[in-house]
DNA sequence: TATGAATGAGAGTTCATTCAT
DNA sequence: GATGAATGAACTCTCATTCAT
């Protein structure tokens, strides 16, 4: 969904596909942010509708059912968001600093106000009961955890970390701490911060990595 | 909730209130049940009707709105469940068992099959938006960390855990720990199993209280 | 319904019927204010327990239905007020006054504040559709035309006037004017005060009553 | 709504919008039919579409909500009456026949059988309650008492009429009196009929008319 | 006599979807 | 390709009424 798929329909040239997949993506991110705000339950076709100015009918042809518009609107926002990650990571060296990235980065989507966070946990709920939504939401997981991982391999291998447990349980555990942390802290409990939740679960991943520097 | 309160009025014996309070939570028990099956957004008077055998205006006359049953039953759930689980953990005298219990059953709650942790993930979904389940959310967030971190303190007097960062961090860390190993694993991910994130969360915990056992 | 209907259970001594017949008239007092201010379709049994802090059950106990208690109430409002005009009335010999009397006291009641000509409108209201209170509209009709007409007689006997028409006829005219002049004022119609109405249909009444004073 | 309004959608061609506008007329003439016979309070949405063969979610399509609905139909009434009342009396000459045709035409519309009368007790009463429809009412009001004031102006320019009171104050006391005694024939009173109640209001208005010429 | 508990009937409203243009 | 018109289905909530005490 970050490549808008091409329509394919004879007598609309490219360039009507390409301004139809840009209107696509701005129905997406406004679909998103609809999600955020209501609930993927409570998403109707009009609230995308008046959120981003298409008619209902037209979302209706763009996606088909209101289903279909909901897990596009997930693969949306997953896919772009994980890229970017990704691509910052990536231009890090230290495994410790791209472990750093992850984490903050993660937890900061998490706090009032943001957006990422609360799709997340619309994606995992909407998921339990959605075939397709649970696919997707099970490779997302596994991306962010192959950013952890290979993160640890790296400091594996140049001895930087001597891993109490394998890369990929560390990044299983390195995850769930993650979102663990960020549904109170969505929840606006007054036991966590950003702050201290990032130090919390970097302290958390540091014991896991390091058992020999103690 | 788990205790049905007593109708003070007169002319209703207490034997008919009595009867009532254990009619209501017969339909707490069914509304759970619906819960955990169709979601909470997705739950309607008439399948908690359907799934307690008492009629649509019964339910209302009993709870008010249907947000209100859904409040309700979310309370009487996780009370009846944390009741229960602090009873177990107070008849244990180690610490470390006591984390072990709260872990283990805590996960176990998550596999499929189960209703505990798919009651929990909606309930959290459902408190991002509702004020009144977000004062229960967090109210329970507290009950289970207050659990944690007793069997931390209790450790730490014995000398049996150094712990690395304060009782309450620890707990709020090891409750998200398995919160977020607890959404995959409802999710059926082949990552994880209910085994080998209770090893995973215990091992992050033993890590997190005895570094200085290495 | 002034004379609240005497209890004859057996059992209940004298005393007690009294007193549930003074409960009762307190509850037509409340229902009246409630159809004054609701309008008698939205008046429902929850309404008057409310304002008159007697129970839904009781008040079908004590009036039957939903209609019954109605047009209980109206005729309670209806009997009171007329009673207590031809009280004033009576006690004048004035037969010029007895009119202004009548006409001033009517349409008093349909200031805005005043209960008396809501109630009015309830009642005609009503009545289309209710043969009872239908009845009981047109008995109240007579009442108040019967006021007229005896002062009109008691003034062409005396010969202060000299009416072009019966004084049954100028009765229902003079009726006719009171009540046609009171839905404008009720509904705060800004082309009619209480005081500009009161002079013109008296001007009317006037007009009617001495052509050969001109 | 006499005229149906024009659509100015694109792409829904003239003539849909038309036919869609003539569709809204039977709706509401329908409406008007079942108020009259039901009252505004009891006509319910279900009413509509059986009188109409319209369905009910259609009829939310077209007006909104039910309270939408009837302010709608009885502006639609009270326009169409307006205009025919209009139209026939501009076409009249005499001041004191076009009053004429004014206060028969408004009495023969409150005898039993017809809907017109039963459509302004209607509309009062509704508009007690209802801002909107106050507004309606009282636009109404000025426009009968407008036809009035104007005959009574062009008798007294011409010397046919004397008026003992202003033309405005006239036509709102011919107007009281019409309603008012409208209200008794349209509950079936022994003591009027369409006839002697037009008597008696023509004698009334002319005493107030022509106070000279006795 | 008086009242709380329980329940069926009915109504408005929302919303996805179908169809014609 | 895009969009407005129309409609059936579903759901919550209100309320009078019945019943048992």
């Amino acid at each position: 969904m970050s490549a808008p798929e091409v329509a394919v329909a004879a007598g609309a040239g490219p360039r009507a596909s390409r301004r139809a997949g840009r209107r696509k993506t701005a129905v997406l991110d406004a679909a998103c942010a609809v999600i955020a705000a209501r609930g993927a339950e409570s998403t109707r076709f009009a609230d995308v509708a008046e959120a981003s100015g298409v008619p209902v009918s037209t979302l209706q042809y763009y996606f088909g059912s209101r289903e279909d518009l909901l897990v596009a609107a997930f693969r949306h926002a997953s896919a772009t968001e994980l890229a970017a990650l990704a691509a910052d990571v990536g231009a890090v060296g230290s495994p410790w600093q791209r472990i750093e990235i992850i984490v903050s980065r993660a937890l900061a989507g998490y706090q009032p106000g943001s957006a990422a966070g609360l799709l997340w946990i619309e994606s995992w709920h909407f998921a339990i009961r959605d075939a397709e939504m649970r696919t997707d939401a099970l490779r997302d997981y596994q991306g962010w955890r192959a950013l952890v991982a290979e993160a640890v391999r790296l400091g594996a291998d140049s001895g930087e970390f001597s891993p109490a447990v394998s890369a990929e349980q560390l990044a299983v555990l390195t995850i769930a701490l993650v979102d663990g942390a960020g549904i109170p802290l969505a929840l606006g409990d007054p036991g966590l911060t950003v702050q201290s939740a990032t130090e919390g679960v970097l302290a958390a991943a540091r014991a896991l990595l390091q058992p020999a520097a103690r």
